[in-house]
RNA sequence: GCACUCAUAGCUCAGCUGGAUAGAGCAUCGGUUUGCGGUACCGAAGGUCUCAGGUUCGAAUCCUGAUGGGUGUACCA
């Protein structure tokens, strides 16, 4: 249900019998209740413009505004705004139609795009690390919330597979032979033992120098054992990717070395279009404005990490045909992808069209504000995370006499890894945020738990009740429009949050949609003897709505539901 | 040095296209229960939105400057 649209509608049908020749501005939604609904601010806009003041604007507008339909009621209020009020019989039939569809009679767009999400992109030579988290969920809700809308998306895991470090791992795990899997379920350690042998035994470190090169040549032994330790290392993050509800396969996956191939002809098009430049003896381009350049072959003939990325900007744009690509990666990164876009589009790469984005996220920090590390300082591990998540839930849970042992693992499993996810998706994106399992695990305020055990309780209602549910969605008192308003702005709130990008944009809302159903629970009653049947199926219709509007939500964001907890 | 970015209640955070008295949660103080899941709900208190100018009918939001943090800045990814 595009609310919005549905009420600038009424607007704009207003303005050309109002005669009015303007576009009209948005409304928006009212910032208190008693303000209505909706609230439309365009009658001040127009003031200067028209000549008139805004009242006498505003109360054209009124006269012209139909009230017989989606809005009942408009009144002028302060120096000009318009509020609004929608109509209770339509809210119903809105809600109605929506709590017996599947997609909460929610659209597929008319006008599909094809959208490249480039996200996660862990390094094959380490083990996921607390680092990987954000662009691993943020991308992973964009594209859900892209695919759910109608986009097709095309997720991109970009993993890093490629440089002069896999010689020296390729090495090793020859020469630890068969047994390299079991050596390679800690990564770190691997890698660090690797390290320690191209250190300490020139032979060695010989041996990795050569295979660098041979398995950039194609040579089938070396790359078999780099495929090897790819597949073992690409494991491990299919584990996380698992635990954490995340889509990705390996069929999303498009390595560096993917794009080995091209780097070459990327100079030499560069080069080609006049736009490279040598100086001090690499291939540059150098663009207007900026200080450094971008830099694409290295002194002694090497890539770099822009070349790479312009080869798969150009393999998105023309053999992908996206028309919006969107990089899922840490904000530091800002200033390489603003070149990479620009020499991109200049250099005809990429059509004017496309919409390129950096969608950039802030960093997470400990208590004291940090940088997240363990206490000896090193990088915390993602999988130390989450199972300390699924540890921490599991004494959240209450009355754990009440279930299996299996169960509490399953739903500790959930409940935990939901904690996580939701607690960072409810951070704006773009700002750091200070990581804390207390406040993660709280049932108050806006936490995954709130919405869980909000869930559960809905669901309580309909384990109590086992009788049909049929009648009408009635509005009675102003608590039940407002939440029936609230339910049917969803589709709204999920369209900005993927234009935007802002997963925190769907956790507020959740709040906002369940903090406003435990009202409206608290002073409606459902199920008490005294409620009449129609109140009763109407009531049990909202809370219903709300339950799927829930876990739709969190669906979205990548995080299941539990029916009890 | 230059560039980017952030600064909102004691703490952690919202605040979308500029709109009405800047909102939540925690913490503090107080209230609600013969109970449909109290891990809930209601209320009080808490703010010169870092500072100074400017644009505007209207600025936390846009512009300029200052201060204080963070980040990036030529052959790593």
């Amino acid at each position: 249900m595009k609310l919005k649209l549905h009420i600038n509608n009424v607007i704009k049908d207003a303005f050309i019998k109002a005669g009015i020749a303007h576009e009209p501005m948005s409304v928006s939604e009212a910032t208190k209740a008693e303000f209505g609904d909706f609230q439309f601010n365009g009658a001040m806009a127009l003031s200067k413009k028209l000549g008139k003041n805004p009242r006498e604007i505003a109360g054209n507008i009124i006269e012209s505004l139909d009230l017989s339909g989606i809005i009942s009621k408009a009144e002028i209020a302060g120096p000009g705004f318009i509020n609004l009020w929608i109509n209770p019989l339509w809210i119903a039939e809105q809600c109605q139609a929506a709590v017996s569809d599947k997609r909460l009679n929610i659209a597929k767009t008319e006008t599909p795009s094809r959208v490249v999400v480039d996200y996660s992109g862990p390094n094959m030579a380490k083990q996921m690390h607390v680092g990987h988290l954000r662009s691993t969920i943020i991308g992973d809700t964009l594209a859900n919330v892209l695919t759910f809308l109608g986009d097709e998306v095309i997720r991109q895991n970009h993993i890093g597979d490629w440089g002069t470090q896999f010689g020296m791992l390729i090495a090793y795990l020859e020469e630890i032979g068969e047994d390299g899997s079991v050596s390679l379920k800690d990564l770190e350690q691997f890698y660090k033992d690797a390290k320690g042998r191209f250190d300490a035994d020139a032979a060695f470190a010989d041996k990795a120098r050569e295979y660098v090169v041979k398995i950039q040549s194609g040579d089938r032994h070396c790359l078999e054992l780099w495929q090897k330790f790819i597949d073992i290392s690409l494991g491990h993050c299919e584990d996380i990717y698992e635990k954490l509800g995340v889509k990705l396969t390996r069929e999303d996956v498009r390595a560096e070395s993917f794009y080995n191939e091209d780097l070459s002809k990327v100079v030499e098009d560069l080069a080609a279009n006049g736009t490279l430049q040598e100086s001090d003896g690499a291939q540059c381009v150098f663009l207007e404005g900026d200080e450094v350049p971008v830099i694409v072959q290295k002194r002694d003939g090497g890539y770099l990490y822009a070349t790479t990325d312009l080869a798969a900007l150009r393999y998105r744009a023309q053999t992908l045909q996206a028309k919006r690509i969107s990089y899922v990666v840490d904000a530091r990164q800002a200033g390489h992808f603003k070149q990479v876009f620009r020499v991109a589009k200049e250099s005809g790469f990429v059509a004017e069209d496309v919409q390129l984005e950096h969608v950039g996220f802030g960093t997470m920090m400990d208590k004291s504000g940090k940088p997240f590390k363990t206490r000896d300082g090193g990088t915390v591990k993602l999988i130390d995370l989450l199972d300390e998540a699924v540890v921490k839930a599991k004494e959240a849970i209450k009355n754990k006499e009440d279930y299996t042992s299996e169960e509490i693992d399953a739903l500790a499993k959930i409940i935990g890894i939901g904690a996580v996810k939701y607690a960072d998706l409810s951070i704006n994106r773009e700002s750091n945020y200070i990581f804390n399992w207390d406040k993660m695990l709280s049932f108050e305020g806006n936490t995954s738990l709130y919405m869980q055990y909000a869930y559960a309780r809905i669901q309580s209602i309909f384990r109590k009740y086992d009788g049909d549910i049929k009648g009408e969605i009635i509005i009675g008192d102003a608590l039940e429009h407002r939440l029936a308003v609230m339910l049917l702005r969803f589709e709204d709130v999920l369209t900005r949050a993927a234009k935007d990008t802002s997963p925190n944009q769907i956790t507020a809302y959740l709040y906002d949609l369940v903090t406003l159903f435990m009202r409206f629970y608290e002073q409606n009653p459902i199920l008490r003897a005294d409620v009449d049947e129609k109140t009763k199926m109407s009531r049990l219709q909202l809370a219903d709505l709300t339950a799927k509007t829930i876990k739709q939500g969190l669906s979205l964001l990548g995080i299941q539901v539990v029916n009890k907890l």
